[in-house]
DNA sequence: TTGAAAGCGTTACCAA
DNA sequence: TTGGTAACGCTTTCAA
């Protein structure tokens, strides 16, 4: 016993109290039907009067559930998964699950080694976004159960937005103002989303015959935006969108502070509707996706493959809607 | 065992395999030195060999010690939080702990249920801006180690901001632009920093002789800002000071949204220097806070406190600054 | 240097 | 309905 912590109450102790056996007192506590009101009765008095709480630990061991599950995601800075892990965690404390976290800072290297680690402590994966490659993320299937968000990759069950239909309600809203070049600056190579948002694109803007510039990858960062601002200037497109918010946030701090006007000069749209994309000015026209249905809609279809039903290869595609404000406006002519 | 689930590697196996004992592989793999050579060979091959990872859960029965540490913290929708959530996950990686993360979504109430629930499982809290009353947290005093963010409660180690610091950079920065009347829209009244910052405010103030007005609590939120401009506007004040930068962009939002002048007719200073703060129109003046600092030094002081050294009652204040963007400006005459 | 055995706190099973 | 016993996977004595 470590000094000055005190040694922590167990099912004996109730037990010794109560006047009972072990087994008694853990039945009367998982399931009360099962043993004498009158054992009942002493048994929660006794566990109530030491402050007694099982040890999920000890239990989990004989049980082979933790009623935890691992997050694994690539950054916590980006204030798109804070609202996901939030939606995530509600929903958990509901089902009485407590959830593990584990931000690999966009390091696809560090991401199996992190599932690797909490692989024993957990019943099951929610990986948000991750960005390693499918056959490493595929060594995990049939040892844990996992869902997928924000990426499809058999044979996990995923929650995808569809951006498809974003980009299409994006372009028809540039097309509708005159727009007939855009460019596009792009996430992370390593994402998925990026490369659903960006196939997207390229189908709505060829379904228009509009023209479609690639701005090139930068991080999805505020400054990643703003080092793609200038090249996106020197091309001929009189619009740009962006893999997400902050890079369009990016985007129009740079342009701000070379004094292009947007949306005269330039149109701006985004993707994903955090937050602040609503407090900047101009306010970022952008594409919002239910971030907090994303969390919910994981953990409920997580939760029947942890209780063993292989609910394989469920795929959930939530749906996304363009919000108009002000970073967008007329062609220039 | 559960159908689609291949069966964990034991201890048991790899021992078979290498033809030794249990003992022998746990002493091969923890300490190298304790086995013959050859046998250490053996282990780690058949280790590889059937990509034995040990059980973590089953070690911390015996051992006592988990690896994990609870982080509890109100709000992650609130950008100041997963900054720090984000240092505290790095660090804890370097020391190969892993974080279970409970958002308590800014109810006093649930955080004690919340510590219970966890607290078998970790080694250790982080309590990030704990809402609960003193009594209910010092209830777990010598139970768990904990060291407390954003809060000062004996008998707790702590990690706060100098807010006192911050409040009389911000006045003196509004007083030498000849504001002479403050207001202060305060945060939740269960809100430590909220106190710590209004105390600071007050001697600031009072320190030169300024008045100060005062604008009510509002919810931490974009929300709780827009609700109070009106509020503020109604006061003889020159210059508000929110609680944090959310309130402060609320104010911005709704100032705009009237047609108030930023800084013409009045001056905002937030507190944090959350990522957006610099985004905004006008950018925001904030007193900003070492954020990433908070969290390593809370790892940092929580870890001797493991390791069951009693290192008692740390009081780690971290510096704050000013940082003057374009919402303040001089007073209108 | 190694193996056997005990034990961590709990639940599951079998007898009584 | 209850208690005893085994077992979960691991680490830690204690002997050999």
């Amino acid at each position: 016993m470590i000094k000055g912590l005190a040694m922590a109450v167990t099912i004996k102790d109730v037990a010794r109290l109560a006047g009972v056996s072990a087994s008694s007192v853990c039945r009367a506590l998982a399931d009360p039907a099962r043993v004498r009101p009158e054992t009942r009765e002493r048994v929660e008095h006794a566990a109530r009067e030491l402050g007694y709480h099982p040890n999920r630990v000890a239990r989990s061991l004989i049980t082979g559930r933790t009623l935890n599950i691992g997050v694994v995601l690539p950054d916590l800075a980006n204030p798109f998964f804070p609202s996901v892990v939030k939606s995530i965690q509600t929903r958990a404390r509901e089902l009485d699950y407590a959830v593990f976290l584990s931000d690999t800072d966009e390091d696809p290297a560090v991401e199996v080694p992190a599932i690797r680690a909490l692989a024993k402590q957990v019943d099951g994966f929610l990986l948000c976004s991750p960005r390693a490659p499918d056959e490493d993320l595929r060594s995990f299937a049939g040892e844990k159960p996992i869902v997928v968000l924000n990426r499809r990759i058999t044979p996990f069950p995923s929650v995808t937005a569809d951006s498809a239909d974003g980009m299409r309600q994006a372009v028809a809203h540039l097309h509708a103002l005159g727009h007939r070049s855009i460019a596009y600056v792009a996430g992370p190579r390593t994402s998925w989303s990026n490369r659903d948002r960006q196939r997207g694109l390229r189908a709505a803007t060829a379904a228009r015959g509009m023209t479609l510039v690639d701005a090139g990858n930068v991080a999805p960062t505020v400054d990643g935006g703003a080092a793609a601002a200038d090249l996106v200037l020197a091309t001929s497109a009189t619009a740009v969108l962006a893999y997400n918010d902050l890079i369009a946030l990016g985007l129009l701090q740079r342009f701000h502070a070379r004094g292009v006007a947007v949306p005269g000069r330039i149109s701006v749209v985004g993707f994903d509707d955090i937050l602040v994309a609503a407090l900047v000015g101009p306010p970022l026209t952008t594409v919002a996706i239910a971030k907090e249905q994303i969390g919910r809609v994981g953990v409920d279809l997580l939760l029947p493959l942890m209780a063993g039903h292989e609910d394989g290869t469920a795929r959930r595609v939530l749906p996304t809607q363009l919000i108009v404000r002000g970073s967008t406006g007329p062609a220039p002519v």
